[in-house]
DNA sequence: CCATTTAGTTGCAATTTTAAACCAAATTTT
DNA sequence: AAAATTTGGTTTAAAATTGCAACTAAATGG
């Protein structure tokens, strides 16, 4: 694969099973019901020396689980685990994305329905602790229990994507920044 | 950049913007509050180049603004527009993968939580339109309004990830996919 | 039994990424 | 007010990755 990035970092750690253009697209056709290796390619469009790859990754990652299916033979399904189905709202929040700010209103490709009703799930938000809708100025980060000193400091006082445009203007001097020399 | 997906998907639209190792971790940083060049390198790892580069592509397709903050000078300030500050959902539904499934409970490396009590927010759950929350097997994919003829027959009747390993086997034959002869 | 499909692998050319050097304007330090 | 440093780049060459075509071998299909 592509280099691995190495801070210790959720977003960054994902990124390197699912950081190209290929894997999302793949993700995207086994939600979709595809099992197979000539179906995913067909699909996507990816070259198979690549489509190969990528699923092998995936499987040695635990996203899937390739089966056989030909006795003995060279045929193969291949199906996401508990942890690659648990994409499910990152998938479901990249489609909303895409079809609220790339197609428009109106305009969407794919919808998402609750197969009872038929109506639309709700697009994904962020929820705090009491059920209550959160918006991007009231959350803060905070370095989790395995966080390293590097992302501790680094941390020390983030808000999400704070607006006030002061606040940032001194203080970010002495920290921890192993400089990339490039 | 990358060859870019035609395919009328929303996913794949996202990964015609997003689809490369280096740009979530540039929207990471800006969430947590960067907004200079040398403090995404700083912070990332990326090449020069590179960042120009997808600075200036995401600036093009209004994810960012970039904003003079010398006169006349040659400083700078990269700031989420609404449109990317959007992207919060998908954001931390990607942390909250990473945390669980790469770093595991109790290793997480951040926390994201309400700023005026300190909780966590909820994990990323799928909502029905009377605030029900959803399993997989409870959706249906279908053709939104903008989707084009191949995108209807291709969703005819696709589940989300359906378990059935059942009803898959025959039917899905005679479908459009215009086959890439590689 | 013959043709086709499936699931690959191999090799090469084209494209991308990386790392380093270079640069000019603006800002900070002395 | 010079000198040194920072900022935000561009350019270049080498290394890595991707795309594509050709080839393969087992298993089905008819």
């Amino acid at each position: 694969m592509v280099k691995a990035h190495t801070q210790d970092c959720p977003v960054a750690a994902m990124l390197n099973l699912f950081g190209d253009h290929w894997t999302w697209l793949i993700i995207r056709e086994s939600f979709y019901g595809v099992t197979r290796f000539s179906e995913f390619r067909r699909n996507t469009g990816i070259a198979k020396n690549l489509l190969s790859a990528r699923l092998a990754f995936l499987v040695g990652n635990g996203v899937f689980e390739k089966r056989n299916i030909s006795r003995s033979g060279t045929r193969y399904e291949y199906r996401l685990t508990p942890k690659g189905r648990s994409l499910a709202p990152v998938f479901i929040a990249m489609s909303q994305w895409g079809n609220q700010h790339i197609f428009g209103p109106g305009n969407e490709t794919i919808e998402i329905v609750e197969r009872s009703t038929g109506d639309p799930v709700e697009p994904c938000g962020i929820v705090g602790a009491r059920g209550n809708q959160l918006a991007l100025d009231q959350l803060v980060v905070k370095p989790g229990p395995g966080a390293g000193p590097a992302t501790r400091k680094r941390l020390a006082k983030v808000l999400l994507a704070q607006q006030t445009s002061s606040a940032n203007g001194k203080s970010q001097r002495g920290e921890t920044r192993h400089d990339v020399k490039n």
